[in-house]
DNA sequence: TATTGTTATACTCTATAACTATA
DNA sequence: TATAGTTATAGAGTATAACAATA
């Protein structure tokens, strides 16, 4: 499927094309692949939803929140993979445009639940049909018998390089 | 594997740990896996390399380098999807420390032949020895047989969701 | 007219550290 | 002492637009 035919001496590289590019090592390196379908799968993702103030990880943040009412901010963080000063302002941002709301918890007036607004649940439904349009995208590229391999390769990798599984292995 | 026990009733999300979070319509997710992926893949490399100056993007840009002497910063930046403009102080920066090197070319003066400079060809087998360990890491997580098969679903997802191919489906 | 590379600029995302209020 | 949330701040990474040189 890839033909390497390309050349690219110093004397005629300036004229390569993508296709030409040579890999080299990377060929075989599964981070570097990762990141290029992360890349091309969030700019599709952009591209589909053009203007409108909805990235994924804003729906992951919603689909979160929506899944686990009353988390707290620091627990919403962790699930996404944030700081929880990171999560400050974007929930700030979000209750004041109605579509979250944070409440003090009763039993630990440290904390924060985190809800969303019905406003916010037409939001997430709103970014779920993107989404769904998106992954079908994506799921008719991978294919149905590959999907369920894919994403539990993709949960291995992560599972599997958080800090403490490192450190256990190396 | 994944036990779905949490309750998360708005009462005690408060001391829901990691593993009870709901990933509701999340966990058929691909890009949301893919993220996740790509995120736990640069953490651990980064906890890999520590101080030093190495990140993926840098390792895949020498890397292209060396494999593709010779190509014009405009060229080079398509192949790594960066902007011509953020090329030029990344290149600017490396050109001060002597690992890359810029040379007008001959027949379009308006070029750059970027190469890289034999500290350049040192500082990559640095980051070579870097990248193997952590692809050592990410196959065995992997398994071999499965390698391939990732390997051929995240070309396939990088491709397929380029925009022109997008534009041929949508 | 179009393209290469540079510059100025600005934006987004993120974390760290220091703080407060609670625990 | 430790944790939840906030704030101030800074850094990394990126793109857009305008420009000079060249095609």
């Amino acid at each position: 499927m890839n033909a390497t035919t390309a050349v690219d001496t110093a004397a005629d590289a300036e004229i390569a094309t993508p296709a030409d590019i040579q890999l080299g090592p990377l060929q075989q390196n599964i981070a570097f692949y990762l990141r290029r379908a992360q890349d091309a799968a969030f700019q599709a993702f952009a591209r589909r939803v053009g203007e409108e103030d909805i990235t994924p990880g804003h729906y992951a943040l919603f689909a979160i929140i929506e899944a686990n009412p009353g988390l707290n901010q620091a627990i919403l963080g962790r699930a996404i993979g944030r700081d929880k000063s990171t999560l400050t302002p974007i929930l700030a941002d979000l209750e004041r445009s109605g579509l979250v709301e944070r409440r003090r918890s009763q039993r630990d007036r440290r904390a924060n639940g985190v809800y969303l607004t019905p406003a916010g649940v037409d939001h997430l439904k709103t970014m779920q049909d993107h989404a769904q349009a998106h992954d079908r995208l994506l799921d008719d590229l991978v294919g149905p018998h590959h999907k369920a391999i894919l994403l539990h390769l993709l949960e291995r990798i992560a599972d599997g390089l958080d800090e403490a599984a490192v450190d256990r292995i190396v």
